[in-house]
Parts: structure tokens; C-alpha cells; sequence
DNA sequence: CTGTCTCGCTTACACCGTAAGTGAAACGTG
DNA sequence: CACGTTTCACTTACGGTGTAAGCGAGACAG
């Protein structure tokens, strides 16, 4: 397994992370279970990593690069952020252990530029005026993060039994809440690609208001 | 200071953590260092208390305790939600270092019930259907959450003196980004309190479209 | 051959959450 | 009153954590 030749390097550790994270979780992570999987004493990482600090940086800098941004001047701005916005879910859901990390560890670090320039581009390209791409971009962003995060803190995350989403709902129903009550058939089950679809599509039609040239499409 | 008189409890214990993670933050609160701000040993705590989990449980059930409600048939549901919005919000920043915890253990534990439950009663009130309703209930958390993470991880939270603000803007314009460099000015400045309003008054609009009876005030 | 540098190694420290058991005070019941 | 029983803070100990410090073998330049 762990080649004694090949070296270490940052590269090699945070790829050695991230494995670790997808199958164990992220507290399952320490620097001696990483160094374990790279056949390696925990001290060794030390020569080519800051700390625990800059190996999480390094995971959640490889998850935040691998989401392919549009070219952002074709299709109007809709399918433009559209296309982040879906983009940046995909890539977090490619490593659903590993993607609290990425939202809640800086979400205005250096990594992240590419993808709010691009937001930004597509917004200021089709007549938003700065301050409203401004207040756009940190809307969808905050939505993004919002969702991503009920979605993995969400009990359904993983697939689950009938039994566990009836046990859900019974649990609701008998809260003593009344409307929680009444919908707790629904409360119970969530559909999350739906969710973040029908949020999204809201907020763009919300948004359309700013972009003066575009004078409406259809809207149902 | 820590009066032997007085005996231990789950509440003197939580009030303690509450205290404990406002000062110096969550990673510094550990059973040993909160024992000894209650001038007692670490393992006495586990006579009233689960262990840490329980603790943080605790901290959060009591923040989102003190979040007052909307009684909620008074004034149209857009107030409702409002209030309940930025009442959320105002609770979490009564503890801002605490409030990561809030918004990132279980949602959808029961303390949140009340919460959740009087905004799908606002909404079925006013003639949401229940599918409306709990779509709308999920994205306004959603918003919700986010916003006030993306506040927390914001360098500015506290109070920055304008040097900071001028070098996180001379980043922004040098890093090769062109939207973001033409917009520096914009994104090196936050009002979180501006922006969440800005967020909610378009969702609430947006949301308006599921609510028939109501037919449109206005909209500037 | 001899520096110097690289880099994995060992050892050690301070800290963490908590399992386990001990003993003194407080209490209900005879 | 005396008696078990319960309460609850205590001490000790175990297996973990991140990482500071320094050691030593090999590679490579002069």
C-alpha cells in the first residue's frame, strides 16, 4: 500500500485527508490517523504542512477548485448563476463529509475568489448596477451556505429507511405544535435537490427586478 | 466569587459554558476549564450533566429560548415573518461567539419547534397552501442560517478600525479579479444588518406570489 | 571528504473528554 | 435516636489530541 518511495508532500497529505474524511468523517481526522494512512509517524507531516489548521485549508481548497465555473458571457445572467450556484452544490455534494468544512471554514478566502468574480462578472455584465450585484451575490451566497448546511445536518442525509422517516413524523405530529402537526406528513420527508431548485428559481425571479434591460420572460 | 454555598446544576453549569464561550469562545470552553470557573473539579459536572455534548445542547436550547415570538394572527403574515426573522437574528447576536453553535447543531431539534411552528402557522393563516408553506419555511431558514454565518465568518464582525478595512480592499483590488477588483470598494464594507434586511424583504416579496388572497400593497 | 540541507524519526509536554471508584454529608424511615 | 440509602464533589487514571524539540540517515554541492 504506502510506497516507501514515494515522498511526502502537501499534496500527497491532503489528498490522504480528504480520503479520510470521505470515509471516516471530519472528527475521525487527526494527525496521527492521517499519518497512518500514508504509513508515516504523525511528526513527518509536520515538514511539509503549517499544522492541522493548513491540511483542513488544503481540503477544503482542493473541494472549492474542482467546481467548474461558466464562461460566464454566454446565456443570460439567470442561467449564469444558475450554474454557479447548482456548481457549487455538486462539488460540496462530491464529498458530503468533507463539505462542512468548506462552508464553514472561510467563505471569504483567497480560494474562493474565482467563483465570486465570476458571479459578479455575470451579474455587472447584464445591467445589474454594482450596488445590486453586490447585494445579489451575498444573498445567493448566503442561501447557498444556508442550504448546503441543512441539507448534511438534515437526519435524512444518507439514505434512510421508512421507518425512520415514519418515526419522524410521529414525532412531529405528537410535539403538541399544531401546524407542525398538521404538516408533519411533509415536514418529514425532504426531497433537498428540489428544495435548493425551488429557492433558487425564486431568488432569480426576485432578483430580476434589477436587471433593468430584461423585460420578463414567464414567470409561473 | 464562586460561592461554595451555592450548589451545582444543570443550569449553573450551562450559564457558566454561556458565559464561558461569550468571553473566550467556543474551542476554549473544556470540561476542566468550566469546572474551575464554577470552582469546582471536571468530573463533578457529570453528576448533573451528559458530558460536553449535553453542555453545548444546553447553551443552544438556552439561546434559542429567549427568542420571543410573534403572537401570530396579529398584522399581515409579511410582519409575522419579520419579526420572526429578525428575532432570530437579534437572539443570535446577543451571543455572537456562542450563536455557530445554534446554527450548526440540530435544526431541527426540539427547541426550534416553537420557532418553526410559529412561522407555518403565519403562513397557513394566510392562506399558504401547506406545500407553499413549508417550501417557504425551509428556504427562510435556509436564508437565515446562512446569513448569519456568512456574518460570523465575516472579518468584520467586530468592530475593525478602518485600517483593516482599506488593506482587505487593496487585496481585493490586486488579485487579478477583475469584477471583484472593480467592486473592492463595495466588498471590502459589510452591513450585515442592511444586508439580511435587503435578503428578507426580497424573499418576502418573492414569497408573496404563494399568498392568493393578498393582492399586492407595494413594492419599492 | 566534508559541509549543509532534507525529511522521517523518536521523545515529550500539556491538554482533552470521561470511566471508575471513594468518602462525607444529608435524608427518609425504623 | 440510629440506620440504610442517596447525593454529589472528590481523586485517580486511561487513551486520545496537537505539536515543540531535537536526532540521524541519506542526498547533494564544493
Amino acid at each position: 500500500m504506502s510506497d516507501t518511495r514515494t515522498p511526502l508532500s502537501r499534496e500527497r497529505i491532503v489528498g490522504a485527508a480528504l480520503r479520510v474524511i470521505d470515509e471516516e468523517g471530519v472528527d475521525a481526522l487527526s494527525m496521527r490517523r492521517l499519518a497512518a494512512a500514508l504509513g508515516v509517524q504523525a511528526m513527518s507531516l509536520y515538514n511539509h504542512v503549517d499544522g492541522k489548521a493548513d491540511v483542513l485549508d488544503g481540503v477544503t481548497e482542493f473541494i472549492t477548485k474542482d467546481m467548474q465555473l461558466p464562461r460566464h458571457t454566454e446565456g443570460g445572467w439567470e442561467d449564469g448563476i444558475r450554474s454557479v450556484a447548482h456548481g457549487f452544490r455538486r462539488a460540496s455534494l462530491r464529498h458530503p463529509r468533507a463539505c462542512e468544512l468548506v462552508l464553514t471554514r472561510q467563505l471569504s478566502s483567497p480560494h474562493a475568489l474565482p467563483t465570486i468574480n465570476c458571479s459578479l462578472t455575470v451579474l455587472l455584465d447584464h445591467g445589474f448596477d454594482e450596488a445590486a450585484a453586490v447585494h445579489a451575490l451575498r444573498l445567493l451566497i448566503s442561501f447557498q451556505v444556508g442550504s448546503l448546511l441543512r441539507e448534511f445536518h438534515s437526519p435524512a442525509f444518507k439514505g434512510e429507511e421508512e421507518s425512520a422517516v415514519q418515526e419522524r413524523r410521529a414525532r412531529l405530529e405528537g410535539s403538541g405544535f399544531g401546524a407542525v402537526a398538521k404538516l408533519a406528513p411533509r415536514l418529514a420527508v425532504i426531497d433537498h435537490e428540489a428544495e435548493f431548485t425551488f429557492g433558487l428559481e425564486l431568488l432569480i425571479g426576485a432578483l430580476r427586478a434589477y436587471a433593468p434591460q430584461t423585460q420578463q420572460t414567464h414567470r409561473d
